[in-house]
RNA sequence: GGGCAGGUUGGGCAGGUGGUGAGCCCAGCUGACUGUAAAUCAGCCGCCGACGGCUGUAGAGGUUCGAUUCCUCUCCUGCCCA
């Protein structure tokens, strides 16, 4: 299994070690594998879902929520912290892990998911990504190796060379265009890392254009990383053009020793599909961010808590949800706090849908290790929450 | 019993002193949210065969070409006086 261990040689030995424990079945019915990253602050198992604290806090939860839900790993945002409060006062101040109190491993996003969703607030050449501050309007200049430079300081286990990521939907000319911008930026990052206890993950491009997407795939994949990342999905494209996607860049990467990461998936049903085709790491804001505007996710399908029935309904969200909110707390309460703007409503919310989302995760890991996996499909199919009928493709 | 002020679509209001009241906030309902400028946003929210119609300003009458507006009576609410 040695050939399964990232290359000796690499450019930074030792920061990320990445061992399939259970391949994907010679027999071709599914891609999806059983792994372990090993990174500084420990080991991730695979499939897993990193939950988001952007500004180095996943929002509503403290270290201990974020430990009692299951999280080995989370998400923090390079662009977000360089602005504020500063990555140099947090190197300062002992690095991330120090400043958050989260000795658990930390992926940081390199700010180029802001390129896209800052949208008039940039603007970007060949040399990088010039911002306007959306806190005080002030410009600032990122390029590949500030990123990295940002990403050192902040001392996270995974760094992400920075992108440009363009909506799917976009013209096949712009898409291209801000692919190659990409590669050139991804040798740009591997020529400025050198921190050797942190891993360096490369990002595909190529939108949802079958050559380009396959051509970008080899070209990162060419390349040194630790992680090849997957970007510029999870966004407007329907979960068909989305898997299709992944059936032609995960097949280009099925000799390859690395993770694979795609950036921003969210719900459980685009989860699973995409385990299925192959992909081991995920993050998103969604089931926080659902949690937030009041919607739980349960077996089979989802609870608005604010709709009035719920006002009188002693029943837990979930009645085997090992949560903090379903064990102790009940729907009517849930609905109460919503209404009232609670706090806890938030942490509560929160606590459960990402629960849900690490629990399903689970499951898949456990059919992968007992080898049930295809066969099971249904089974978790059933149990995830639907997609959005826009993002199943359905016509309104 | 007398006086004053009021009664607007589930709740709270705005407006309207003779010439088009379906406007706001709650509440409610439905969507959306996917590498977080999001504890957010959008739509609906009197009735109907619904790109258009109809009804509606406590109730009943009256004056008027025309009444939410003016007059009369009744009912209801609040305050003050007995």
């Amino acid at each position: 299994m040695s050939d399964l261990v990232a290359r000796p040689g690499r450019r930074q030995a030792g920061a990320a070690r990445f061992e399939v424990l259970v391949p994907p079945p010679v027999d071709g019915s599914t891609r999806a594998r059983l792994g372990r990253l090993s990174l500084s602050h420990g080991d991730v198992e695979t499939p897993q879902f990193m939950p988001v604290g952007t500004n180095a806090a996943v929002k509503a939860l403290d270290p201990a929520d974020l430990r009692t839900i299951g999280a080995s790993i989370i998400l923090a945002n390079t662009y977000h912290l360089y602005l504020r409060p500063g990555h140099e006062r947090i190197a300062r101040l002992g690095g991330l892990h120090d400043f958050m109190a989260w000795d658990r491993p930390i992926l940081t996003d390199s700010g180029g998911f802001q390129v896209v969703s800052l949208g008039d607030l940039r603007v970007v050449d060949d040399e990088g990504v010039v911002f306007r501050s959306h806190l005080d309007g002030s410009t600032h200049r990122f390029t590949p190796e500030h990123a990295v430079a940002v990403q050192e300081a902040l001392g996270s286990d995974v760094a992400v060379a920075l992108d440009e990521p363009v909506p799917p939907s976009s013209p096949r000319e712009v898409v291209a265009a801000a692919t190659a911008r990409t590669h050139r930026w991804a040798e740009r990052s591997l020529a400025a890392h050198g921190r050797p206890d942190q891993a360096l993950f490369g990002i595909v491009q190529g939108g949802l254009e079958p050559d380009l997407r396959a051509a970008s795939t080899r070209f990162i994949a060419g390349l040194p990383f630790d992680g090849i990342c997957l970007g510029g999905l999870a966004g407007d494209e329907t979960a068909a053009e989305r898997e299709a996607t992944l059936d032609v860049a995960v097949p280009l990467l099925a000799d390859d020793p690395r993770p694979r990461y795609l950036m921003g998936l969210g719900s459980p049903a685009d989860l699973l599909e995409a385990v299925h085709r192959g992909v081991d790491l995920f993050d998103s804001v969604l089931p926080a961010r659902v949690a937030r505007n009041g919607q739980f996710w349960v077996p089979g399908g989802r609870l608005n808590i604010r709709n009035q029935r719920f006002l009188d309904d002693p029943a837990p969200v979930q009645d085997d949800c090992p949560c903090l909110c379903c064990r102790t707390f009940s729907r009517a309460y849930l609905a109460h706090l919503f209404r009232a703007q609670e706090l806890l409503a938030y942490r509560l919310a929160t606590c459960h849908n990402l629960t849900f989302t690490l629990d399903f995760m689970a499951r898949i890991r456990a059919a992968l290790r007992a080898g049930t996996f295809p066969a099971s499909l249904p089974e978790l199919r059933a149990r995830a929450a639907p997609s959005s009928a826009r993002a199943a493709g359905v016509q309104p």
